[in-house]
Formats: C-alpha cells, sequence, structure tokens
DNA sequence: GTTATTAATATGTAGCTACATAATGAAGTC
DNA sequence: GACTTCATTATGTAGCTACATATTAATAAC
C-alpha cells in the first residue's frame, strides 16, 4: 500500500520541517503556498495552514499576508519557561518546602518601584520579606512590594501562615507579567537570610504583574547559591 | 444594534478569560463544554476550540477529553523568552558589534560535557573560546564545545572571521535545544576576558543542541555584569 | 466485590466553503 | 517622476460536517 492514511497537521508540519532542516528550502527562501504544498501532499489547505501556524509559533519560519512564507534568516532561539508557585516548585523536586515571613511594613515606594511598576505618580505600597526554604535550607529570599491600592484586600491576609506568593497567585490573576533575569553578588541584606556569604553570586528572578494597567506586585527573588532555571521542555 | 457583528476567537477567547478573572469560574471549576459555550455566544465550536487552545497554550485552563476543560488550579507564570545570535542582540540595541576569537583546540572532551550532550561515550570535540563585544566593550565570553562526529564542515570554517554561534545557527539548524540559566562569580579564565574583578556575580546562558540524538554543541555564554534577560511580551 | 466489556461524551482533527485582510504591484492620473 | 487607485494574491478566520480519540461511566460477567 503506497497510499499512506490522511496526514495529520503534525506530519505536515513535520515534513515541511524536515525540508528546511536538509536545505531544501534555505534562511530566506519562499516557500511555496499553502495551497500548492496542500496539492502537492494530499491534504487540505486547513491542515498546511495548522503546520504552518506552530512553524511560525516556533519561530522557523515567518508568514505574511500576500508576501507568503519565508524561512527566517534569523532563527531564534525561542524557549518557554514555566515558573510555578514556589511551594510547588520544591515541592516537585520531591524537598520538603518551608516558608518563613521575615517582615511586613507599610514602606515608602521607592523611586525604582515606581518606574517598574510604569507609574508616573507614587502609589501606597507594603514591602513583604520572606524567606522560603527546601529541605529546612534556605531556598529563595524574596523581597516583595505590593500595591494596595490595586490588591487591598492583601492587609486582611495573615502572611506569616500563607506566602504573598501563594495568596496572590491563587486571588489576583494578572493579565500582564514582566520577567527579568540576571546575576547579583550577595550583600549584607541578601546574604544572612540565604545563608550565604558575602560576595556570593545570585540568580535573580525579577517580577512585575499588572491587571490592565494597575500594578498588583514587584517582586525580587533571590535564589540560593547552585540554583538553575530550566526550559520547559 | 445589540446585535453585534461576528464573533472572532480572540473576542471569544477574552471573554472567557474574563470570566476566570473575574471568579466566574474560579481555579479547579470547570467550565461548559465548548458546544455550550459555542451556542451561549452564538457562535461556531471551532471558534471557541480556537479560543481554548489558546487559553490553554498559556496555561490558564487545562483541558482533557471527556473531562472538560479546567481552570488550572496552580497557575505557572508561563514566559517565552527569544534568544537571538549574538550580533543581533547587540544590534538591536544600538550598539557597535564586535567579535574576537580566543581559541580553539581540539581539547579532550571533560566527562561533564559528555553528560549534558546525553552520550555515554566520549566523542570527537572541539572547543572554542570567543569574545563578544558592544561598543567595543566586553559583552558575553563563550566558552564552546562542538561535536565535530556531527558537524564536520565547522573544521573547514575560519572561526576568527565568524562565530561559531553565527555559523552554527544559520548552518545547522537544531532540532533540540536545552537551556539553563545560573549565576556564579567570575573567576581568574571568566573574570580577564570580560575586564571584570574576580567574584564579580556573572548571569550564564547555557544551552545544548541537538540533530536528533546527535549532539551539535554545548554553550556556556558567560555575560558581563549588568547584563539582564528579558522576556520578549 | 472485582474485572472486563461496552456505551456515552467532550475534546481533537481533517476537509470543505466562503469571505476577510494585508500587502504588493500594476495601471492610471496629475 | 510622484502620487493615487485598484486589482491581485497569499494568508487568516468563521462556519459547517464528519469522524477520531481518550476517558469516564455504566453494565455485564465471573
Amino acid at each position: 500500500m503506497t497510499q499512506r492514511a490522511r496526514l495529520s497537521w503534525e506530519d505536515v508540519r513535520d515534513q515541511i520541517k524536515a525540508s528546511i532542516l536538509d536545505r531544501t528550502y534555505s534562511p530566506g527562501d519562499k516557500l511555496p503556498r499553502d495551497a500548492d504544498i496542500a496539492d502537492q501532499l494530499g491534504c487540505a489547505r486547513s491542515t498546511v495552514q495548522r503546520a504552518m501556524r506552530d512553524l511560525s509559533d516556533a519561530g522557523l519560519v515567518e508568514r505574511k499576508r500576500k508576501g507568503g512564507t519565508h524561512v527566517r534568516v534569523d532563527p531564534v532561539t525561542r524557549a518557554t519557561l514555566d515558573i510555578p508557585i514556589t511551594r510547588r516548585e520544591v515541592e516537585k523536586r520531591g524537598s520538603v518546602y518551608g516558608y518563613h515571613l521575615i517582615d511586613q511594613n507599610h514602606a515608602e515606594i521607592p523611586r525604582e518601584v515606581v518606574g517598574k511598576f510604569e507609574q508616573s505618580e507614587p502609589m501606597q505600597v507594603m514591602r513583604v520579606r520572606a524567606l522560603h526554604l527546601a529541605d529546612h535550607k534556605p531556598h529563595i529570599y524574596e523581597d516583595r512590594w505590593i500595591c494596595t491600592d490595586t490588591v487591598p484586600e492583601i492587609l486582611g491576609i495573615d502572611l506569616s501562615r500563607e506566602s504573598a506568593n501563594e495568596w496572590l497567585v491563587r486571588n489576583k490573576p494578572y493579565t500582564r507579567c514582566d520577567l527579568r533575569f540576571y546575576a547579583i553578588s550577595a550583600n549584607s541584606e541578601t546574604a544572612g537570610p540565604l545563608d550565604t556569604e558575602i560576595g556570593s553570586a545570585l540568580l535573580v528572578i525579577e517580577r512585575t504583574t499588572w491587571i490592565g494597567t494597575a500594578p498588583i506586585t514587584l517582586v525580587k527573588a533571590y535564589t540560593a547559591p547552585g540554583y538553575e532555571l530550566l526550559t520547559s521542555n
């Protein structure tokens, strides 16, 4: 039986992908129209479209109306990161999770935080510092600013029992999230809670979230030495 | 005119998303069947499916055949990172790109690299160390292992003119890519090229790529102090 | 009661049609 | 030549049907 069963969009995607990988189509080249590929492979255009959308999402090709489909000239490495709540991340690794509130107060909002919230005027915030533990050892030290104008409910929550991380993610879904990653040397503030020496290199995960344009929170998560962030694949 | 124009799948997605955000459906709740949502909104099931797939991709809901659609209990922060080739990244920031090959040799492959390549037997590799510059200042120091069994062509390339980064990405598309991010303190090897002091905190981007199961390359990209990795949103 | 079989059900996919939309290029106008 | 207008074209989307597939639930068999 040379006649194959009907093609799935994944089959089509893989065939197109293969023809890019084997240089049938090189970076910059134009691929045939969806309809022609469909004819050639003997499937519907909608199937080719589905395949092409996947390749386009993955950053392998670029599509433009009327312009057609081109193999991307400068392929990017596109990676998806899943950042779960810290408790779950620790538990998934098979470790025992622990949490400890360090302090909580209504400090003046620093200009830097106003800027990261993308606001022009200072607003009411609560600052919360806490430590997440894995197997009773420091795992992440978080320094968090919560906008109490946007999330007044947080004022009634006992953050020594439930982490702000967890409460927010369960009770205040965000519409926008900015992430940035960088490295800093542990200073007198961060070295203590993380039980490391001043000067150790720490990976910082900084996250800002909003509902619409209203800022919810900014967290700087200082991870303990040795922490690694992996892609989800 | 109360009768809206026909709904797009994005409209449908936004309506469902809104009803999750406003707690009409809370984490863990089951959403109506696609067909019922379609009836209610007055659109086709395929439109609801398209919307749902998007929400599912974004990590907001979970879908199972027969089981239906549920709002995710533990929402994850899902972020997409685009890592372009270094030259392009530098140029996009409006800086002048520079490249400098430090050395290139056929060193013995360390056990660690064999492991990261997910191989059991050692293989032939070439080690390439190079420096990427932004505005004539050190930007990224890369320490790279290239599997010459998989990519013998690299042996004929003059890597003092074109970076391995660039040549590989243009000539050897990969089928799989692993990324990891972590922080280390600059040591005697890394501090020099990056023109910083020993002990500075450096963000390291480590990338391993394969074609099928054949390893292509492992790079450790040591970024200069102050480097930040941002999500693409 | 436990297990195997079967039916029911919600999502997933393929194929088709029709039309919308964006971008290009050609033709016409000044 | 520079500009506008308009037709052309390839992808994008909505709607429909039919069937595939996974999973649960119900039923029958032991």
